[in-house]
DNA sequence: TGTGGTACGAACAAATATGTAACTAATGGC
DNA sequence: GCCATTAGTTACATATTTGTTCGTACCACA
């Protein structure tokens, strides 16, 4: 087999097409969980098992995976409290909050044409 | 090594997950080419090679598949015209058209603080 | 000594998303 | 007949995302 360009084209376009805002938005939030963990929080602040509790399905792992990239993109700030057995708290910052009245919008479009689909 | 259980949580969970209407509609715009391609069609209808010359990184395939996903998801209308060589017109839906002002909104969202992050 | 709770981490596996390269049908123009 | 054009399609390769399973550190408490 010649070997094949490694990982040209794949990473290239991403670091291009973030240069979209409205791109780096959505990647923001995109996937499986960002949101569903984005909306608990806004309400009140959760511990990690909270959370868990409140997101049936999804695993540890997935939950530790998204708050970690949520906090990375400075979504969500970790609080841990030195005790045992261990608290960590998590709770939107400033910039997350921004996304409230986006969120809205997007959830009365979503439950608008889905709907819509649905009764066709 | 044992059979695994095949395919079990994993879609599960994508029906589940789709049940929060912000998550639905997420879904709808997200991954890496959807957003570029709606924002192109915002101003104007495009040909597929028109598309193609103003995403000048997407390949034919994903602006195929990309454009495909849309229309199921009624996002997108696609127009054969019987020519040779043949002629087909991409354009948003009513339903794509009332993500306008929740693009700007996301994508001021993207400035704002992208810009943010890389000042600091 | 042993058990339990919390918040993870690591190794592996499965599923999906994206990219590469080559190919096609139809037909007007040469 | 031969070529160029348009809008794809197909087979394959690679990259990322998501899920499964098992394990761990800490210390209070029984």
């Amino acid at each position: 087999m010649a070997t094949r360009k490694k990982n040209s084209t794949y990473s290239r376009n991403e670091t291009i097409i973030i240069e979209c805002d409205l791109t780096y938005a959505v990647n923001k939030i995109g996937g499986r969980w960002k949101i569903l963990i984005l909306s608990k929080l806004e309400t009140q602040k959760y511990r990690f098992s909270e959370l868990k509790k409140e997101l049936p399905y999804i695993t540890e792992r997935m939950l530790t995976l998204q708050l970690r990239t949520l906090e990375e993109d400075g979504l969500v700030k970790r609080t841990v409290y030195a005790e045992v057995p261990p608290r960590v708290e998590y709770e939107l910052t400033e910039m997350a909050k921004e996304f409230g009245p986006i969120f809205k919008q997007l959830s009365e479009w979503g439950g608008k044409h889905r709907n819509a689909i649905i009764k066709v």
